[in-house]
DNA sequence: TATAAACCCTCCCGCGAGGGTAAAGTAAAG
DNA sequence: CTTTACTTTACCCTCGCGGGAGGGTTTATA
């Protein structure tokens, strides 16, 4: 199959997997005369693997080792769930900063009026750090 | 001050206070003979509260916003806490996707041995998604 | 006063993961 | 045969800087 059906049966867009040949992630067949790209059904598989994978957060690197690890027949699935749970330990990190970030900036809020005087206190935070 | 001290100062490094001159966030005085910036007292405050916003998550952007509002004397605490409001609800956005998506991945590891036989459903849900 | 270290400048390229556009060629449908 | 939909390469754009080259300036020390 051609680029756009591709594109539209794994999620992604055109450029994406344009992106994807470009970075020797996936490669599809060229034909010489036309130019254009040639999709196979494995080929579409991929897509749809690194597609999902990355909506799992796992950065493109990351997403060569799971294929590479998925095409692999010898694979461990030790390897897959180090990955996975390295990914949740990150994923774990960003969800505590946010929490604190929250907080603090909700913090701020409940001290505001939010009226139309010029005192505020979520500015004078910003500039001299006395509030919280 | 020149823009080590104002960097130093302000917690921020050199090339992103000479990136917030470039684009004419924070423009210093420049000496025309030896091109030097040149920051002043209230220039270092304004570097400070862009740091400190930046800090928050706040974008360049929104930096931008909330230093005009910072700096202009007739502003009313409204926006500034609407400005606060929009991004809380950003980060409860992001708050909820990566919580689901953690949830995901631990289900996936839970459901995974993690021994040396190549059947893992991780790789099998990247794949198919029947696992999920 | 000479020199060395520390500081400053501009300019350009790079990251990740693509998005947007243009100009041109190709395929499929009417 | 023509129109429309699709595809190609090639280029620059995003964000928020970091790194380095290759120079000029200032400050401290010998």
């Amino acid at each position: 199959m051609h680029i756009g059906e591709a594109a539209r049966k794994s999620g992604l867009s055109v450029k994406t997997v344009r992106y994807y040949d470009e970075i020797n992630l996936i490669k599809p067949i060229k034909n010489k005369a036309t130019n254009y790209r040639h999709y196979s059904r494995a080929d579409l598989a991929k897509l749809q693997f690194i597609g999902k994978a990355r909506r799992f957060n796992f950065s493109i690197k990351e997403c060569k080792e799971l294929l590479s690890l998925y095409e692999n027949q010898n694979r461990s699935s030790k390897e897959v769930r180090n990955l996975t749970l390295t990914k949740i330990a990150e994923i774990d990190v960003k969800l505590n900063e946010l929490e604190n970030l929250r907080e603090q900036l909700s913090h701020l809020v409940s001290c505001c009026k939010g009226n139309e005087c010029p005192e505020c206190p979520i500015t004078d935070e910003l500039a001299t750090g006395h509030v919280l």
